[in-house]
DNA sequence: AGCACGCCGACT
DNA sequence: GTCGGCGTGCTC
């Protein structure tokens, strides 16, 4: 019996995306398993690239099946893991994402590990012969070895290399590296014992002072210690014990040890908490599902400060005492330590924590924590959705309704769904949690699909704060171009004087600081891509988020050289400015990407802010979330309204969304608490019912506005891209492609476009866009997949598509 | 992706 | 004649 190893290899194209039958060499029978990481050579040159095993064939038995390769296999060259990264679910997994999400197996095989489980190819040219050229020969080390991926070179330079490898002068060789660093730490034993020691100690030379320190060291404790501990007292370095060690002194040893991101932070440990009755109903039917390991998803729907995290906290109690693992997902934004702190002060050290703020040493580590069965409860991010757990017995996901979820590029999958595949797989149930549930969700809770559990009440029994709307239309005819209304001004000043804090978001979805002439109108825009070019202060350029491209800010108009062009908009720099002159003496902290680029910054400020070192916190959407102060008395929105002018059908479920969760977080505590909302739009809908707090109505205005405009929960939505150098090809392409599915599609789907993208050109490509809106698609996959295809003998254009889209721009 | 093969124009 | 330019197709 013959076997052979089906692999997909890391080249991320069309034409590769399947597996690659390779021979197993005798010596690495039984370790060729699926799930493990290879390297094989692939192509004419045999170049080396990595793989992943997903399956084992018998070939003599099956060698009369089509489905085997008939030509001659290659054998695997190496073998990178001893023990599978991957298990059969996650390969599962990783198939029916591919599918799902038009990507390629390998990307999805990719997304599921941690960074230093990717492997890097690299290429090496070897000089087998002198060559002649001095400029050329230059390039090569002592050991005539060039390394070809790290360095870079010229394209006269490639092709003079080409033609020495032609010649034969040079040739090609190729690594896949492993980049999985672990850590180890060196422990020292002692070899000697007490009398041993006093005996050396006696016989040793008198100026010998390092190997007497070593001594002394060792004389102190003969129990396995680490080097480092050693180290700090003794002025001793690891070369002496290196010596030592060569004098059959000590044994050294390795031991691995986990790069522990919580290191400094000890948690206090708490205890499950008395459940309200509607928390405690939220329990009990939880706590059902998964004694019977029953996929059931519910949609648990509480406001601000109903207790949701406690129900989750005892949820995963219960999952727990079943010899079950339990995953929760939180927005990226939420990870902040608060949240982890209260679930590793129920849990202590089983819980794992996968963010993006982690080193990747420290994610390989939680990585492997959960792998070898260490932790059994994991918070994270979106990519934790795919934590190696064994044996889910409740899967969370907070939060439900934001749009991170989503992945917005290749592989665009949407964790919610992830979530729900491996619940049905493990037979667990789900948890969504939210205050504001996106509308898809909600839907098929009204439906049955989920069940809808509530949490109406607010634990403490203490009213939501009361919101004030305030129309800027009125304060822009007496005030000009503030982002101050006099009454939010007001409120700011008496907070001051109370010593009590505030805190301030400036919503910049849809909205950045450009730079307008107020003559003639220009606006600067990015040279490649149409867009226009954000203004920013820190490096004091002009930059396109696009393209990268950067420019100096412009001191006149190049349009018609007027010296009146300035920024317009709102950056929480200009409105930080602005905060000084009116309010001189506030001591704020100002809170946005730029601020908080820095690792570990957003938690610092948070802190600096919870310790009361500044009045007012002033900050972007990512305020919203998760902090809970109590003295924060004044919630105030300075721009409530800048996303409802998107193109996009969810502008308005974002805006409520937005309002109502940082409406929650005035006055959480005894203090009563005050909203205050600054809006062009004071009528509208979603900030009127934002103001109520009435999610109810808002669910029902909106779903008849979805429904009306044939928008999800009632249609599906796919949206296909296609960029190509030349505009005329994209469009050209583009309505030929809408044809088609016009023919292939059923008639009740709606075909919108092709349009060019709301920026329609990045990086000097062109884009057209169409978006589909359909019920019931039976072909839709066929056809996609079709054309995904046949766009490969398309030269120049790339087509991509998106299911489900969360962004438009 | 990256490599080879193959068919065309510009040279030693 | 050959060298090398890029378009085309394949990788177990």
């Amino acid at each position: 019996m013959t076997q052979a190893a089906q692999i997909i290899v890391d080249v991320p194209t069309m034409q590769t995306n399947r597996p690659y039958t390779y021979m197993i060499p005798t010596d690495l029978v039984d370790a060729v398993v699926p799930g493990v990481r290879v390297s094989v050579p692939f192509g004419k040159g045999d170049r080396e690239v990595g793989g992943m095993v997903v399956g084992l064939i018998n070939i003599d038995q099956d060698l009369e099946h089509d489905a085997v390769y008939q030509g001659d296999l290659k054998p695997i060259t190496r073998l990178l893991d001893l023990v599978p990264v991957l298990n059969e679910e996650l390969l599962a997994l990783s198939d029916w994402l591919a599918q799902q999400t038009f990507a390629f197996r390998i990307s999805t095989i990719q997304t599921m590990l941690p960074t230093a489980l990717k492997t890097a190819s690299h290429k090496w040219l070897v000089a087998d012969q002198a060559i002649d050229n001095d400029e050329l020969a230059r390039l090569f080390d002592a050991q005539g070895r060039l390394d070809f991926t790290a360095t870079t070179l010229s394209e006269s330079q490639v092709k003079a290399l080409a033609r020495l490898q032609r010649l034969g002068v040079v040739h090609a060789t190729y690594q896949v590296n492993n980049r999985a660093q672990v850590k180890t730490n060196t422990w020292v034993t002692s070899q000697l014992n007490e009398a041993q020691v006093t005996e050396k100690l006696a016989s040793l030379r008198a100026n010998a002072t390092k190997q007497r320190r070593v001594l002394l060291a060792l004389s102190r404790q003969v129990a396995p210690q680490p080097l480092a501990e050693l180290l700090t007292d003794a002025r001793l370095t690891r070369a002496d014990f290196t010596a030592a060690a060569q004098r059959g002194w000590v044994k050294m040893t390795e031991k691995e040890v986990y790069r522990d991101p919580f290191a400094q932070s000890e948690v206090e440990q708490t205890t499950s908490m008395m459940l309200q009755p509607d928390q405690q109903q939220a329990v009990t039917a939880i706590s059902q599902a998964i004694t019977a390991n029953q996929a059931t998803t519910f949609l648990l729907e509480g406001v601000t400060g109903s207790g949701k995290t406690e129900v989750y906290l005892q949820s995963i109690a219960k999952a727990l005492a079943q010899q079950q693992t339990a995953l929760m997902l939180v927005p990226e934004i939420a990870l902040t330590p608060q949240m982890v702190k209260r679930v590793r002060g129920r849990f202590g050290a089983q819980v794992a924590v996968l963010h993006s703020g982690l080193s990747a040493g420290e994610k390989y580590d939680e990585w492997r924590r959960i792998e070898r069965h260490e932790a059994t409860v994991v918070v994270g991010a979106r990519s934790a959705a795919f934590a190696p757990l064994d044996d889910l017995g409740l899967i969370i996901m907070d939060e439900e309704h934001e749009t991170s979820y989503k992945q917005s590029d290749n592989p665009r999958y949407q964790a919610r769904d992830v979530l729900l595949w491996r619940a049905k797989w493990h037979n667990a149930p789900v948890i969504l949690g939210s205050a504001t549930p996106s509308l898809e969700s909600r839907a098929r809770a009204e439906r049955g699909v989920y069940r809808h559990l509530m949490l109406p009440k607010r634990i403490n029994q203490r009213p939501l704060p009361p919101v004030q709307i305030i129309d800027m239309r009125e304060q822009l005819k007496t005030r000009q171009e503030s982002n101050f209304s006099a009454a939010l001004l007001t409120a700011l000043k008496q907070r001051l004087e109370r010593g009590e804090q505030s805190v301030l978001m400036l919503n910049r979805r849809g909205f950045s600081s450009f730079m307008m002439c107020r003559d003639c109108g220009f606006v600067l825009k990015c040279p490649n891509c149409d867009n226009t070019l954000v203004l920013h202060m820190d490096s004091h350029t002009m930059r396109c988020h696009y393209c990268g491209h950067e420019e100096a800010i412009p001191r006149r108009c190049p349009n018609c050289h007027s010296k009146r062009i300035s920024y317009y908009g709102t950056g929480t720099e200009k409105v930080a400015a602005e905060l000084k002159q009116l309010l001189p003496t506030a001591r704020v902290i100002r809170m946005d990407v730029d601020t908080t680029r820095r690792k570990g910054m957003h938690e610092k400020m948070l802190a600096a802010f919870g310790r009361r070192e500044a009045d007012i916190l002033l900050g972007t959407q990512m305020i919203a979330k998760g902090l809970d102060y109590p003295d924060v008395t004044l919630v105030g929105v300075l721009n409530a309204d800048t996303a409802l002018g998107l193109p996009d059908f969810r502008a308005s479920e974002r805006t409520f969304q937005l309002l109502t969760q940082v409406s929650g977080r005035a006055g959480r505590a005894d203090k009563a608490g005050e909203v205050m909302i600054q809006t062009f739009n004071p009528d509208h809908y979603a900030i009127q019912l934002a103001q109520q707090q009435d999610y109810e109505r808002f669910f029902r205005v909106e779903m008849n506005l979805r429904h009306l405009g044939n928008y999800p929960p009632y249609f599906y939505t796919a949206l296909i891209s296609a960029s190509d150098q030349d505009e005329n090809t994209a469009a050209k392409k583009m309505f030929e492609l809408a044809d088609w599915l016009k023919q292939r599609l059923s008639s009740s789907t709606i075909i919108l476009g092709p349009t060019p993208r709301p920026i329609a050109r990045i990086k000097n490509r062109y884009y057209y866009q169409i978006f589909l809106k359909y019920k019931q698609e039976p072909q839709l996959h066929d056809a996609l997949m079709q054309i995904l295809e046949e766009s490969q003998h398309l030269r120049g254009l790339q087509i991509s598509i998106d299911m489900e889209p969360q962004n438009f721009v």
